[in-house]
DNA sequence: GTGAAAGCGCTAACAG
DNA sequence: CTGTTAGCGCTTTCAC
């Protein structure tokens, strides 16, 4: 009979010592790789280690280091598939360079967002990537301040000159609006989230200079804010309902030509409306969605859509604060990445419009 | 001019002590809430607190406390929308309870959860919940015998013992294909993921049974295995398109009258495949989907699918999980939570078949 | 009620 | 090359 089992007590360098009849720090540095270890102790450390199963206790060589090597990763709502995209993107990138991930998530309310950030400071995180709720601001400065740099992600907050990297949703949106005109639409509309966040600010941006450009005006009812709850991430993020609803309400005097979603769930929502008005998609209305989500390709139509590069905006995120943790004296850097417009059936080609006249 | 900005190193009960003419410890008292400390020493201590911005060094603390309040959420797929509702309930309810929530993402990769393993070691993490890749499982007895507490989420190791909480897919199952049947459906066919997890293999045991029960038999090829990547979270999970050529061979010679899918996606690959070769959706093949994704309910056949209940199951092992460390003696408990069917067009109640027909 | 001392496990100085 | 000393920031004895 061996000992009971029992979880005993994790081994620590100190066992190592004695059992070889060592002191602690050289045995510290035997598993360092430090160069000031014979090559025979080395050997005789490791072996015993291996043999007891010795793992490091983080907690003490973070507290005596003066770094966690854990970074944050403050985010509103895992069940938006292009955030999943970016936890998946970023906690890779995050394990690859040896460090851990916290994650909090906000479910896009100020005070989670005001806890997460206490959360931050008490684990003392080397650093965090932040897509922030954009309602107030002040727990971040206090954050910023007591040394955690803090990379902001797909919504900026420029008060505080942080490193930043989003995607260039004016362009994205821009683009999609272009290539509806092109399509031969007139009559457009944008269906934009009500949330006061920059992304959807960008988005209406990029439509109004895609009119302009196009020499069509905008009327202040071209553009649309479906009443848009803060999604619930515990919830299923039924935002299709919400556009749905509004869309019954919108085509009841006449109908657009062309209509610019800022999410494709709300071009889900629109194209049932459509379907039960009996209007055809895209001869009688071309449509884009905006994130490219899983499904878009199988819709009964296949949605037109712009493409989030998620995978990239993470990856280069946590770069930016890499680096910013080696060179804190650097200017904020503020990246946008341009997203891409997939075209499918929704608002397909010139040619394929022109097919059908 | 004050002291140049520039991110000073942070508080410490030393500063607030000093400034007082206390001892670390009293200050250290007066902030933990004990009480054997003057009123008034406690005021001016948490007003000093308070003053110069006092955070509480949790590193420091969990060293000598001997637990870090943190815990590991071990995920293969976050782009998985199941999955990520269970990340959003789990964070919320470890956040409550005081804890902190460490991420590692295994990206079904038996390699990428050994190095998660190593990981939660080495932070000494007071718990785990788990989404085990399921081919291997050595790594995750050494964490256990280490006296880490796991609970394994949607999928289980029995091999382990440990307690376990998931979905009762068999029994979503049945009552999927149990409602094709009670629909009409007598030539049935399920739709499956090429995958070695018990999830899976327990939604063919529920199809299966459900067969049985209405006397009907299930020759082999009746079963398909869709062949499946194990799909990566950084892509989007492009299972439709897997689905969709898989069921392009699939329809040759005649058709099933039902079809059961193992997965909303599988599901909308199939009805594509049923548009292009004009077989209407209920009445020529009923078709359920599994996982009730937002967009299920607003295809153009609305999908009749099964709910997965991701907030209580995430809810639920962070509960055991805290009772286990609360008291690591009693036995396993294995909880399996009842999905529910959601009924849509794509398999409508018997009546709307019967008025069909 | 408060302070002094010790220690959590580890690493960075410095001796030798 | 190796050991000794000191200390990271905090909490828990135990005196006073």
């Amino acid at each position: 009979m061996t000992e009971a089992q029992g979880p005993r007590p994790r081994p620590t360098l100190r066992d190592i010592a004695t059992a070889l009849g060592l002191s602690v720090n050289t045995v510290s540095r035997a598993l360092g790789d430090k160069d000031s270890v014979s090559a025979s102790t080395r050997a005789a450390v490791q072996a015993e280690a291996a043999r007891i199963g010795y793992v490091p206790n983080t907690l003490a060589r973070s507290l005596v280091l003066g770094s966690a090597m854990t970074l944050g990763l403050v985010i509103t709502n895992p069940s938006n598939p292009f955030y999943a995209q970016l936890i998946s993107s970023i906690e890779l990138r995050v394990r690859a360079q040896g460090y851990s991930l916290l994650l909090l998530v906000t479910d896009e309310s100020v005070e989670n967002e005001q806890r997460a950030t206490e959360a931050l400071l008490r684990s003392a995180v080397d650093g965090a990537v932040v897509v922030p709720v954009q309602a107030e601001w002040d727990h971040w400065r206090r954050v910023r301040d007591s040394g955690i740099p803090l990379v902001f992600v797909n919504r900026d907050v420029p008060e505080l000159d942080c490193d930043m990297v989003g995607v260039d949703y004016e362009r994205g949106s821009y683009e999609a609006t272009s290539h509806l005109i092109a399509g031969g639409a007139r009559r457009l509309l944008l269906l934009e989230e009500d949330l006061p966040i920059t992304t959807t600010a960008d988005r209406i941006t990029g439509f109004r200079r895609a009119m302009a450009d196009a020499g069509l005006k905008v009327s202040d009812d071209q553009v649309r804010a479906v009443p848009t709850k803060r999604y619930d991430s515990l919830a299923l993020p039924w935002q299709p309902e919400e556009a749905y609803r509004f869309a019954q309400t919108l085509l009841t005097d006449g109908h657009p030509d062309g209509v610019v979603t800022g999410n494709d769930y709300f071009a889900l929502g629109l194209l049932r409306v459509l379907a039960e008005r009996d209007l055809a998609v895209p001869s009688d209305v071309a449509i884009t969605g905006y994130g490219d989500h899983p499904y878009a390709a199988y819709l009964q139509t296949p949605l037109t859509t712009v493409r989030l590069p998620a995978a990239e905006v993470g990856t280069t995120a946590v770069d930016l604060l890499l680096q910013r943790l080696r060179s804190s004296g650097e200017r904020p850097r503020k990246t946008l990445i341009r997203p891409e417009l997939v075209i499918r059936a929704s608002a397909p080609h010139r040619q394929a419009i022109t097919i059908d006249r």
